[in-house]
DNA sequence: GTCTATAATTAGATAGAC
DNA sequence: GTCTATCTAATTATAGAC
């Protein structure tokens, strides 16, 4: 029988993409065959193509569909541009290190791989990781014409900012020392200390 | 002529690697063949082998080497221990920053291709990595001990502050807004307040 | 020390049967 | 929708001439 019983493209299609990440994550883009993939999800290689025109798209579609659903999921946890700026900076570093250690795998991937997009994949992608960075340059600008925050380069803080939370899923492993509530906590409170958020702010916190 | 005039084993030794770490920071150690490193140095595909064993041991001299040059050159730039943990963790982020700046190929490979190693040789990285996680993580417990620093958890702030610093290789470029000096000196800024170093240190900075 | 030639394997992708 | 078979090209690594 060429064709499993019961067998459903929507879900094959679900299982390759779940391969894919998997075994990029694992192995590197470049290092994983369509052949591991395809074993993987208990088809034949040939079967692959049936869900994606080649093996670059592949890597695109995970990284742009995880930088858009970033993108989305903050636009509906932000609170409004008016809200005080130590809220949302606090806001935005809980969800930032929830959503990052829930979806490792993608946000491993789409900081490893860059490398490995064909020119035009590449300048989208680095257009929604700029807008990302935004999101938070805007709160640490904000926050200093509140006079809630003082440093002296919000440009520099942002970087700084991003590279000290994104570390997180790096390291984080479910079952290690600290639950992922209490390391979100304490990862406020040092991106309190970067943004130089006024004591009582911090004491709030 | 089977031999090229003036060729010389050393010297082309060098050059193997200095392509090595050029193609694989660019694409990837994965997405880099033989053949396209004998091509950047000049020679046959085949040649390389007198050089290296095979492709892994290329990555893996290349990251052991970095890894336990950096360790090296830290152990010749560091303050004796007694020196007050202010001090130590500024000197500390000036040489990470400088030496990552400097290097930031061997520096990026380190960091990408840990996945491409086999066991052994990731074992081993690995271990010189942690051995230098813990140069920052004993001068922060060191600065709480004299009640220079104020943090409620070292081994979090540690964490937090290389990914913070390692950062600034991923996207510092010669000629950029800020020179390399002084984006150190912002960063050891916002290193103590990581640290929580106490006021009158941080005004002294 | 480097070359040419080649072995052995594997890759991405397609064609056509079912 | 999936399989088998296959094409074409590339890969790592080695052997042996020079």
């Amino acid at each position: 029988m060429a064709r499993k019983s019961g067998s459903s493209g929507e879900k094959t299609r679900a299982m390759v993409e779940d391969a894919a990440i998997r075994l990029i994550a694992r192995y590197g883009f470049a290092a994983v065959s369509m052949r591991q993939i395809a074993r993987e999800v208990g088809v034949q290689a040939g079967a692959l193509y049936l869900y994606t025109p080649d093996k670059q798209s592949l890597l695109f579609d995970i990284m742009r569909g995880h930088l858009v659903h970033l993108l989305d999921s903050w636009q509906q946890h932000s609170p409004p541009v008016e809200t005080p700026a130590v809220i949302r900076l606090e806001r935005f570093v809980r969800f930032h290190i929830d959503y990052h250690i829930m979806r490792a795998e993608k946000v491993f991937i789409s900081y490893m791989e860059l490398r490995n997009l064909e020119p035009e994949n590449f300048s989208e992608i680095e257009r929604l990781r700029r807008d990302y960075e935004h999101v938070i340059e805007e709160i640490l600008t904000a926050g200093v014409a509140e006079g809630a925050f003082e440093h002296t380069d919000s440009r520099l803080t942002t970087m700084a900012m991003i590279a000290m939370l994104t570390g997180v899923s790096t390291w984080y492993r479910d079952g290690g020392r600290l639950p992922a509530g209490a390391i979100a906590t304490r990862y406020v409170d040092m991106a309190f200390r970067l943004a130089g958020a006024e004591p009582l702010a911090e004491v709030a916190e």
